[in-house]
DNA sequence: TTTTCCATGTAACTCGTTACATGATTTC
DNA sequence: GAAATCATGTAACGAGTTACATGGAAAA
């Protein structure tokens, strides 16, 4: 499994004990900008850490809601949780730009069309900036990743402004 | 496979007639920024365009060389290039960092190490900024690639130098 | 009463990577 | 003579997704 995936896991559960279900619906709801973990992929990933010794799980009950498998970091994982973080902390991951491929072919449609292409694209994009800025405030670190988020917008904004306004003046190759 | 890919060898293909090796080297030289695609993923993928009918093949041979697979797009390639392409260009699609699951969970660290190994980051971030920043200037499109790659390392910078600066003065939680 | 939520999981599949195999040819 | 380059490919593997199955409880 990934490095970022083993490491989001075993940091949720070194701040609190949870169980699958819990997990999968915290990184959903607050940490969608920096990781896509499925439901289905979050139990194999956690069974598949409990087999290596780094959680141990305990059957919870609550009412009468279906059985739980609760999660907690053994002392191994919790050696292993920070090695992981101190190996991204100290480390730069190059992010990778799809939508750079479309822009290296530009020049296969007419002027215009690319023009109003990218009019939508930057209107996604202006979108996905106000949704980001709406975010309520949230505690410590969390908060951290949302103002992130919002910068690389507003640059990536700003750099896709620049590259339709420089269209209506290229000259043709 | 992915529309990225797809649209990325039609497109090299629509501008030129390659072969395997040619492309995956071109990839690699050029557009590292934008994607990672292995020699055999390369091979792999000709094969599945070829089979799909957007793209034929035709033995050729240099000299002495080994002989080449060198690809050509087919009418139905022309059109499903330009299709993906406008789907692409259309289209944002938001970057993720894997580098923040780490920054959600640096409190478990102390300050002076969090600042030790963020510092390493910083190294790492601003020698890839420099290396962008020389990379020689490129024809057409090519350019803008290398450009909205330095827009973002500089954005990134100066955000990671906002989040260092930060540390010192915040509130143990 | 139908839908949504809670909670877990399996089986089949796709995509892509790794490691390996081949073999001639040029460069050191 | 050894190493790197040109050129293609296969087989085995791994990670992750999809679609599906289950079944009770709460909400609409």
């Amino acid at each position: 499994m990934s490095m970022e995936r083993e490491l989001l896991l075993l940091g949720l559960l070194q701040q609190q004990d949870m169980h699958g279900y819990q997990l999968h619906e915290f990184i959903e709801r607050y940490m969608q900008s920096c990781v896509d973990l499925k439901k289905s992929t979050a139990y194999y990933l956690l069974d598949k850490l409990a087999k290596e010794g780094l959680i141990l799980s305990s059957e919870e009950r609550e009412g009468n809601r279906p059985p739980r498998q609760v999660y907690k970091l053994t002392p191994a994982g919790q050696a292993h949780f920070l090695n992981l973080l101190r190996q991204n902390l100290a480390t730069h991951l190059p992010a990778r730009f799809p939508g750079d491929i479309g822009l290296a072919f530009a020049d296969s449609l007419p002027l215009p069309e690319i023009h109003a292409l990218l009019q939508t694209r930057r209107s996604a994009l202006a979108e996905a900036l106000a949704a980001a800025e709406q975010t309520p405030p949230h505690t410590g670190s969390l908060q951290l990743l949302i103002e992130h988020q919002i910068a690389h917008l507003q640059s990536e904004l700003a750099w896709l402004d620049g590259v339709i306004d420089r269209l209506g003046h290229t000259k043709p190759g």
